[in-house]
DNA sequence: TGCTCATATAAGCACAACGTCATACAGCAC
DNA sequence: GTGCTGTATGACGTTGTGCTTATATGAGCA
């Protein structure tokens, strides 16, 4: 499972933002998600783990889970294209609406 | 379907990825991923006109998409949220590979 | 009118994702 | 050791996603 998917869940995206407020337990993760059960959150950890958006460290039985922002930088680089077509052409729609229908597309290149 | 889960798939992403280089018919589309039939194309289409990540416009037969950003912000605002934390706490890792073990997390709040 | 081109939709299948309950395992306390 | 707490994993069912082939729709053209 790559960055995108990990994040294409809202509960994932909820468990990160949970970690923003600093390392927490996953017992803690599981109180915070009262609709879901034990096992499902940790499931979520797993993959979060996997694509390397948390770390874990054992305190005692505990599981201790920190944020880890890096592999974001992914989903910043890919989003950075968009923000550079965006400032380009930050006017498509109302380009488009201004233009008079049938005309030919203003196709850029 | 929301923006992160139409994001997730590899392929949504390289069509958008195209239509960063200027409005095109789905046809060209449809020629650019030559491992996918036309139908699947047309769906992934569907999909991200569904977000509004893209916009069609008829041109007689012809459906001409063009990229629209602005669904793009939600996830830049979301994002950006992690953008601050890493500011933040641009060190976590190092921190954490610097304190003595066993110490209580630096659980900040 | 009928044919062709461009695209969308329907139907069906395979597989992955996500949830559950039950269980295993590891660390601590007694 | 026994038992409790905290977390991960196994097995399984349901739902959703993504693909395919076949077909419908709609615009242009002979």
């Amino acid at each position: 499972m790559d960055v995108f998917t990990a994040l294409a869940d809202p509960t994932r995206r909820a468990m990160l933002d949970l970690l923003t407020g600093g390392a927490r337990p996953a017992g803690d993760l599981v109180a915070a998600f009262p609709a879901l059960t034990q096992p499902a959150i940790s499931r979520h950890l797993r993959v979060l783990r996997e694509v390397g958006l948390v770390d874990v460290r054992a305190q005692a039985q505990r599981r201790i889970y920190t944020l880890r922002t890096e592999p974001l930088s992914e989903v910043d680089a890919w989003l950075g294209r968009y923000r550079d077509y965006w400032a380009r052409h930050l006017d498509a729609i109302e380009a488009h609406l201004a233009a008079p229908p049938g005309q030919g597309a203003h196709d850029d290149r």
